[in-house]
RNA sequence: GGAGAGGUGGCCGAGCCAGGUUGAAGGCGCUUCCCUGCUAAGGAAGUGAGGGGUACUGCCCCUCCGUGGGUUCAAAUCCCACCCUCUCCGCCA
């Protein structure tokens, strides 16, 4: 949730963020009249209750005479604080509510309007030129790496088996990721993947993104869509000390997203899955480094994606399709030549002190003050997308794919060939 | 799954079955000062959070002892429900 004293003082600056995002900024106003109602509250509600602390203060030591006369008054006076303490929660209730529906204010700098309205930041890399580009199932497939056919047999669309090579090339970028995670300064971290609804809910994906998340009934927990989940709440409830930060995290976890309303939409090959493995960078900072952080992110997935040879370019995440808890975002997209265009292989977030304030992760500051800190995220790998994308800039005319040098002592070889299974 | 124990301030830990200056003893940690050639040890003082008010850098008030209810003039202290943690037994790995 935004903080209640920028909406307080600079609630232009909030219905603009709104707008940006083509959002309701009718809410700014609804929630300053929910602040102002709910401070009327508690005022009548402290008046009355200070009264009765007061005088039932002096009850014990009262004469008998007036101790009745006293004993009167305050149970008149209980009644009126019962009633006030009932408006009082209804009106802070009202708030939390009138607040909490108010998205993250963006960053000064971020492209208003939809998805189509992002800004390019940069092109890296070089397009391969390939003749007639198959596409990742038909060389994963080729090469016994990838087997779709038989994860729908198993668990139904949008599951696959990475079999052979794809099973070692997973867990070849998973350590090429965490080497790089480590040597960053990141520390690595193999995470829950099951939280209860207090993770999910802090976190922000019980909102509007509720219809892409696992539940487990029986058991009231969720399955997480990102290590972004167990990593920002690793710290909740937590008063961190303010010289250790920033805290950055690197966490492995497989990812489960129920892809809701994406019917139709890359039915082929493993590019959108309902589950995958993912190393993901999470930072807590102080917030006026918040901005430099999410700049750091993004260079070290720059990095990564460099490092595998890949062209992709970054955008500037238009206001109106970023989540609700992010101030700004910057994906990463690489080139697929199957399909002539970029798509989305990393993406890094930047949640001011949004997820912060719901987690109740707070840091100690120079004044000795606790206050909320900010989190960051960003896919350091994502590797079924990851392998998609290798699979098809590094294929060769005679079928192989061409490792790239950094991945190679992870994997072992240099090429991948047709007919080299295991 | 069965049986117990417990959830108190940054941390540990009293108080709770004698309900009323207990926001909470004590310790650790931290801050400042003293001592000291430096450090350590030692000595002194201070040190929770959230919110509201304000003649606003000082003060006043309210709330908070897992969560939510209840009893009472008054609850960390009594009652109920729930959540969570831990221990033992069984089971699985």
């Amino acid at each position: 949730m935004i903080d209640v004293r920028l909406l307080r003082d600079e609630p232009e600056r909030v219905r603009a963020s709104q707008r940006a995002r083509r959002a309701d900024p009718g809410l700014v106003d609804a929630a300053l009249a929910a602040d102002e109602a709910r401070r009327g509250a508690i005022g009548r509600f402290e008046a009355l209750r200070a009264e009765q602390r007061s005088i039932g203060a002096g009850i014990p030591s009262a004469a008998a005479d007036e101790k009745a006369a006293l004993l009167a008054r305050t149970k008149d006076l209980a009644v009126d604080v019962k009633a006030a303490q009932v408006e009082l929660d209804e009106a802070e209730a009202a708030f939390d509510a009138a607040l909490r529906a108010i998205d993250n204010v963006i960053v000064d700098g971020v492209p208003e309007g939809g998805e189509e309205d992002f800004v390019v930041l940069d092109e890296i890399g070089t397009l391969p030129d390939i003749a007639d580009p198959r596409d990742h199932l038909a060389i994963g497939e080729a090469l016994g790496m990838i087997d779709v056919e038989r994860g729908v047999k198993v668990s139904g669309s949008r599951f696959y088996y990475l079999t052979g090579w794809g099973a070692r090339l997973e867990l070849a970028l998973v350590n090429l990721a965490m080497a790089q995670a480590i040597e960053t300064g990141f520390t690595p971290m193999v995470v829950p993947a099951l939280v209860r609804p207090a993770a999910m809910e802090g976190t922000g994906f019980l909102g509007q993104a509720a219809e892409n998340v696992y539940r487990l009934e029986a058991d009231d927990l969720y399955l997480v869509g990102t290590a972004e989940v167990p990593l920002a709440g690793y710290h909740m409830g937590e008063v961190l000390d303010g010289a250790a930060l920033p805290l950055r995290y690197a966490g492995l976890s497989p990812c489960f997203r129920r892809e809701a309303g994406t019917y139709g939409k890359d039915t082929r090959g493993i590019f959108r899955v309902h589950q995958f493995d993912k190393v993901e960078m999470f930072s807590y900072t102080h917030p006026d480094d918040a901005e430099a952080e999410h700049e750091r992110l993004l260079g070290w997935e720059k990095r990564f994606l460099s490092a595998l040879e890949l062209p992709f370019r970054v955008i500037d995440v238009a206001a109106g399709d970023l989540g609700a808890s992010a101030a700004r975002k910057f994906d990463c997209e690489a080139w697929i030549p199957s399909q002539g265009r970029y798509r989305e292989l990393t993406s890094a977030s930047n949640c001011t002190t949004f997820q912060s304030r719901r987690l109740d992760i707070r840091a100690r500051g120079d004044d000795g003050r606790p206050a909320p800190v900010a989190t960051l995220n960003g896919t350091l790998c994502a590797v079924t997308r990851t392998i998609v994308a290798l699979l098809e800039n590094h294929q060769q005319p005679d079928g192989s794919v061409r490792v790239p040098a950094a991945l190679q002592p992870h994997l072992g070889v240099d090429t991948l060939r047709p007919g080299e299974d295991r």
